[in-house]
DNA sequence: CGACAAGCGGACCGTCCGGTCACGTTAGAC
DNA sequence: GTCTAACGTGACCGGACGGTCCGCTTGTCG
């Protein structure tokens, strides 16, 4: 009756669990190998039940981005514009200090997969309605878009990166520094165009 | 009397220029075998001349980092402070948009050499002395230090990065908005702290 | 020109990677 | 208990990497 046997969903899992946490911690760079021992299992066992690494990590920062996408969703229809946008931001960041595979599919480092790619798609969705949101109450400089907040997503990460290691917390700053740019009345001049679309 | 012979001299000239080239386009990933390639000589070459990749890289980016700090150097004593620092910002992000072995550098995801870690230190020095006369003439917010500036520096181009591919110029857009963070009058609330030293 | 050291090159080494496969094992239906 | 399809496994493959080494070539000096 059961679609596996009891000792493939266990063995399943168990990867699953050794993945999220190999890529957390290590990156994409994870090899196959690791997380095989990490599971207990195989590396034959790996592949049995995905069918590439590619596929492995997709299911896993799948996860967590669709995770992200339903806060998103939530978000959407808070009272205060700014403050959403705000907090979606900071959880999206916190999330990228705490899961480094995670970090490089924001940054576009690692693509792959297409469930990462639709996922990534929702997300600029989502976060270009917190954004037209967050204008229209007046409390976001007009001449930024929801692409410009994607991006923005993993730059103010990556800004802080560098010291991680040492002060896990110092992408606060940055972001704080960006979120004074971004107020309306921080508008010097016009932005430069974003280019090309 | 040659230090060299005529021929060593020749393609030691042709490797850092294969190498500077390789480097600004794949990265610091570019293997030795591509360089040698490019260069039109044997992989042993290579090691003739540089003990190892690490050296080889190490002298490309050095010559890109001091060509960039005698320009820091000489920005130290314009008179429009803000628009030196400006400027340098500028220079430096650019160089990155050209050069993908140097934004790795930058972004200190790679090490290695121990004259790159030096040339970084002198780095931070001559922004820190940036930042500073900035800051006495009251043009950039007094609650930043040097080290912000460095780490922004990258991460201003990591944030276009995702795009450089079709819009090249789009950290312009992002530095801009920066400095509009940067503002004295931008400043709304205390950045949050560094945290540890 | 002759001789010799300096220089060159590419086969080769050890290591790591993602991915495959033939085989032994086992869960679970009957 | 028996049978079998599903499952687990680790040796193995092909390819990439940085780095080594030794036999051949070539510049240079007397």
């Amino acid at each position: 009756m059961s679609e596996q046997r009891s000792d493939a969903r266990r063995n399943r899992q168990r990867l699953v669990s050794a993945a999220a946490e190999a890529f957390a911690t290590v990156g994409t760079e994870a090899s196959v190998a690791d997380i095989a021992e990490r599971a207990g299992v195989g590396k034959g066992t790996v592949f049995r039940h995905f069918a590439s690494k590619d596929e492995l990590l997709g299911t896993i920062v799948g996860d967590v981005l669709d995770t992200l996408l339903r806060r998103g969703e939530d978000l959407t229809t808070a009272p205060d514009a700014a403050a959403a946008l705000e907090a979606f931001m900071s959880e999206t960041i916190e999330l990228q200090a705490h899961d480094r595979a995670f970090c490089e599919v924001v940054a576009g480092t690692a693509v792959g997969d297409r469930r990462i790619r639709e996922s990534i798609a929702a997300l600029e969705d989502v976060v270009a309605r917190l954004t037209a949101r967050a204008q229209s109450q007046g409390a976001l400089r007009p001449d930024v878009t929801g692409d410009d907040i994607v991006l923005l997503l993993s730059g103010i990460y990556q800004t802080a990166a560098p010291l991680s290691a040492t002060r896990p917390e110092l992408w606060r700053r940055y972001l704080a520094l960006a979120l004074d740019g971004l107020q309306t009345s921080a508008a010097r001049t016009a932005l430069p165009a974003a280019g090309a679309p």
